[in-house]
DNA sequence: TACTGCGTTTAGTAGTTACTAAACGCTCAT
DNA sequence: ATGAGCGTTTAGTAACTACTAAACGCAGTA
């Protein structure tokens, strides 16, 4: 017995869901990028009230937080005084976007205290084993940061690649 | 004027909790893993309320949490009833035992359910324009999370061959 | 046996979050 | 002007989360 195609739109919308969730995103949010990925045309806020169950206000914010990473975009027609969304199809180009977006986020904040607990370690020399321990771990973990900080610039460039060059790190990495 | 070492720890605590946070966890959890961190010797569990001002009862069940990561050992001294509680330092080491713990979890069953979805697109096949967008979309997406994957893995290989080889994927991408 | 010192579990709570419902403001058409 | 049709903002709420305080269980010891 055959699924039909929309029970499968809602499984994958269901599933995009919880991957919003995890993240640290509203559900919402993946649920509506979810609609708009599905959608080969771009859809007016109504469509997607339509098609999430959501109200117009939580749209309305949670696509605004999509189109600042860069996970949809706003668009209209002449003549008609709805906006449209589509979904970005480019999802290196939407990683390198949420990243920059995040810039002067939390995240980057707490991320550079690490770095300014190191320069205050620096400016408090003394010589003495628990000043030299502690230097030693937070540096290290500022090392470790600095790692992931790097892979995580190479990986918003494979768009400009292709996906197949993953395949070229791993034989680097073998 | 020289900040005291014990400051500089606080700060450096206060840091790990907000990234800890960012991440999705409690943010006690980040202040328990970074007072371990910067701690030469193991720690009780006493130690550590008095150190981050956390109850017990909290203490416990995050520390079992950060266990279960691989991000904490617990360890015993003979004719001593107490636990101790110690950091772990190689930190790929930690992300490898983090994403082996993930393997049931919500997120894998979500990332799942996108294959999921392919494979029931697979067994509906229709020939109409509608299916043939909404399979090549989901396609996309897979290869998208394939391609992350192989990368994440590439990642927890990191350790095995020092830092250093950052440099040469980057080589590889530029 | 009772006591002491552990870690754990549980009940309750303050704070946060993801929403809904509805008022609002803007722009265009009449 | 007035009204209709948009998207946005706001006030309120139900559900959840990260904790605290305190009871609990379970050793080893007197």
């Amino acid at each position: 017995m055959p699924t039909s195609l929309s029970k499968i739109k809602e499984d994958f919308t269901q599933g995009l869901s919880q991957i919003s969730r995890f993240w640290g995103f509203p559900k919402g949010m993946g649920a509506i990028f979810a609609v708009l990925y599905l959608s080969p045309t771009p859809l007016s806020l109504d469509e997607i009230v339509r098609e999430t169950g959501l109200t117009k206000g939580a749209i309305s914010t949670e696509i605004r937080a999509l189109a600042r990473m860069g996970l949809v975009h706003r668009s209209t027609k002449l003549g008609d005084r709805k906006d449209y969304y589509e979904a970005e199809t480019d999802f290196y180009a939407a990683i390198r976007s949420i990243l920059k977006e995040r810039q002067n986020s939390e995240f980057d904040r707490a991320i550079r205290s690490v770095k300014e607990t190191l320069a205050a370690l620096d400016e408090n020399w003394v010589e003495n084993e628990e000043w030299q321990f502690v230097y030693a771990r937070v540096q290290a973990l500022q090392d470790f940061f600095d790692a992931i900080d790097s892979l995580g610039k190479a990986v918003i460039r494979l768009e400009s690649l292709g996906v197949v060059n993953v395949q070229k790190i791993l034989s680097v990495l073998k």
